[in-house]
DNA sequence: ATAATATGAACGATCGTTCGTTCAATATAG
DNA sequence: CTATATTGAACGAACGATCGTTCATATTAT
């Protein structure tokens, strides 16, 4: 049950919920293509197959489009969460997660993206509070698995676990960043940071 | 002499050299208060105190203006350049350098003009060109220093130091980033790199 | 006198948005 | 079930504003 209660659910509304999908999709490859200010209504309109004026009938503006679009990216992080959530122990769990968002972020449309939002977020504080409480969703299922983890004594104690799971997530993302724009292979840098991550983390024996 | 061996150095001269830093900074506060594509050049001459066309006898056009901005960005560098050319232990200068360019990256001036020179960079190769190589710099120095410390036993021996180098530079710029968002204080930031980077890196006794 | 610097009007392009209108799908009345 | 009314999707011209840049012209230092 996504939709509310009272809906016949017509034809028509079905026909319209798909042109917005239209309309959001083409202003994502839009916005990577030539960035969000780069890109103008008429760019997304013509991408989605859909005139001008109709684009106002689906969206308010610009600006809404973008705010629709950061609102998805928080579902693409419903797999890690996941993964974060399993009950093994917690070195092997934060592993598995380096590796599977390294292997997200290793698709350079997922960083542009990412990056195009988080710099449309620092002058616009409805997208900023959407990047941070998407943000805080990975942050705070991550802590959780490190206090796991120094609660079993699989991890060392560390002053402020949300502190590092903040640091985990900055490293990775940053390497994937660089990773777009020179040439170092994103396997290298999960290699690293996997390293770097347990070697900081793991308690010395 | 940072000039050219044949310069008579006049008034006019000065005057002009005077005028090209009065754009440039003005333009530096335009793009942090409104982002480099949010800005026009009217905004910038405006600011500068000079016409819209006097603006194009000293620049060929917006784009350079940021360009040369980036440019700028490297002599920044240069104070932390030095703090890792010291001779002293590789931990001692490795926490030292921390400190020193966290609280630079305190201030959210240097931590949104570099998101906004990052963001440009993606779609533009000259400034994708500047930004690797004044990150670079950075880089190459921290590398040298971890590489040191590792010879001397002081650092474990970890596989890759120039991907350690920038790992521990995207944790600390990414903090920064997070603590001009949220209302994280970047001292805050600053003590868990520290205690992150040396857990990771400092060897197991 | 010459060449550099300064000015702001003007240019064409493009921006985000609004507008009046058409038209087919849906809801309602008979 | 048929006829009518209502809705909102779809269109593209048009709007006013602003964009980066150029230009003719005036001023000024050398």
């Amino acid at each position: 049950m996504t939709k509310s209660g009272k809906k016949p659910a017509t034809n028509r509304d079905k026909a319209t919920a798909k042109r917005r999908n239209q309309i959001l999709e083409a202003a994502v490859i839009c916005f990577l293509e030539r960035g969000y200010h780069q890109t103008g209504v008429r760019d997304i309109a013509t991408r989605a197959g859909v005139s001008l004026g109709n684009l106002y009938n689906h969206f308010p503006g610009k600006h809404d489009v973008l705010v629709e679009i950061a609102m998805l990216e928080r579902q693409e992080m419903e797999p890690f969460l996941k993964i974060l959530a399993a009950q093994s122990p917690a070195p092997k769990v934060l592993e598995k997660f380096l590796k599977a968002y390294g292997k997200y972020l290793a698709a350079p449309e997922n960083v542009i993206l990412t990056l195009e939002i988080t710099s449309e977020a620092i002058r616009q504080p409805d997208i900023a509070q959407l990047f941070l409480e998407n943000g805080d969703e990975l942050t705070n299922a991550l802590t959780a698995v490190l206090r796991r983890g120094i609660e079993d004594g699989d991890l060392r104690r560390v002053p402020d676990p949300e502190q590092v799971s903040q640091m985990i997530l900055d490293v990775l993302e940053g390497g994937a960043y660089r990773s777009v724009l020179s040439k170092v292979p994103m396997r290298k840098v999960v290699g690293s940071v996997v390293d770097f991550v347990q070697a900081s983390l793991l308690p010395r024996q």
